[in-house]
DNA sequence: TCAAAAGTGTTTCGGGTACACCCATGT
DNA sequence: ACATGGGTGTACCCGAAACACTTTTGA
């Protein structure tokens, strides 16, 4: 609410951990930045990916801005996830941070999966990452918890996907967010029961049976929602 | 990530939506203050309470104190609820939202009832709020959203009765902020079930049958949590 | 004695969970 | 023929929801 202000202020970024599939579709893997040797602090730090808010632009904006500058990357899921405040957490001075929480289609993940020693943007495992900068790892926590709880209620594992997929794929994406296995049984009847995937004329084959590729159908789910039905597990 | 930087700043807000309960006890109500007439925009206009951040204070702090100083009241339950960043909120300029929840004790509630119509810090019942400056309708629904999803797993009911309640008084904050009547029975043997409310030596008088008063365990409650066990409606 | 709120158990129903076998394909 | 993942139905169990009467007090 400022009157014509005198107030010192604070910078305000974006911060974005981005969440993806690891190629061999068995790890969860998030996007990390390299630090220049010579940016004081936290100099060779891997941290999130982030920016300055540009003025003329909205919060969630500048988050998709940002993916695109620093890694050439689309989201197929975009969330706020929380805003960090504290005074302590930046050295050189208060700097407030909004942090979203995004989602990435394979294809995506694989921009950056060619020479990971070396380059500068690679995906980590997400169970694997190395310390980070600043208050990152904090941040990194909450946006994987959010993920976890948000998961079973709202069926974004399949922003997470190919648009293509099959059941057991879109099993196997809750099993590695969720750090557990799912009855497929179970699994199956419950995704259907909430008719949301619409069946494709096209099987994959891959060596074995061939598999039904469902596509996820967005406004027969914004029915649900509006019918007050809700999505659980 | 603020290199030095040459970034024009935008300004950090914090706005407050913080719930009580009548003093009949029989609706939700909210804090709002009146704008001076003089101040444009949105002169005379009802609106949240809200303030700068200061440059040496968590956001969370900030809130607090922000309260504080508009209206004199201590908070029983704080939580961050979203922050608004659209480049229009604001028709003077940049200003950036970090909006909070917040909820009182009935003692904090009473503090501002005395002169409703002519005070210009006063309670309004929920659903009976006039239309309010920027974009302050919006945040409030989206306060009250977040408050009825989120009493039914998290046990902040509690947050705005007396430190000494009984079950009756419990019930109707739920059918308040749900909108919706429950069962009594079953209501009464599923917060028992959870067992972090214990019974004080007192009972309530209040020219019927006695009640038994009881107080909320917070530590207990904590344990549970950390066991792992959800508290659920 | 009446009005008003406090307090108390049981039955029913539906969804969650556990569980095992056959099918289609490529090698 | 065999290995690999795809696909399907049923029984049990537990928690959610529905439901009505007795108790205690003040007026």
């Amino acid at each position: 609410m400022s009157e014509a202000t005198v107030y010192p202020r604070a910078d305000v970024t974006v911060d974005m951990v981005v969440f993806g599939l690891d190629p061999d579709h068995d790890r969860l893997v998030v996007l990390l930045i390299k630090r220049a040797q010579a940016s004081q602090p936290f100099d060779g730090y891997w941290a999130l990916p982030g920016g300055f808010i540009a003025m003329e632009e909205s919060l969630e904006a500048s988050a998709r801005r940002t993916l695109e500058r620093e890694a050439g990357l689309t989201l197929s899921y975009l969330e706020q996830l929380y805003t960090f405040g504290d005074p302590q957490r930046d050295p050189r001075g208060r700097v407030i941070s909004v942090a979203y929480l995004g989602l990435v289609r394979p294809e995506e993940v694989s921009i950056h999966a060619d020479h990971p020693a070396t380059a500068d943007v690679r995906w980590w495992a997400v169970d694997d990452v190395p310390e980070l900068a600043f208050d990152h790892t904090h941040l990194l926590e909450t946006a994987h918890r959010r993920l976890q709880t948000k998961v079973s209620w709202q069926p974004i594992g399949v922003d997470l996907l190919p648009e293509a997929f099959t059941l057991s794929d879109l099993q196997r994406v809750y099993e590695i967010i969720l750090g557990r296995s799912l009855d497929k049984r179970n699994f199956r009847r419950k995704i259907m029961g909430f008719d949301v995937l619409v069946p494709l004329d096209q099987y994959r084959q891959d060596g074995h049976r061939p598999a039904q590729l469902f596509r996820f159908d967005s406004e027969r789910y914004t029915e649900l929602l509006d019918k007050g039905l809700a999505f659980e597990l």
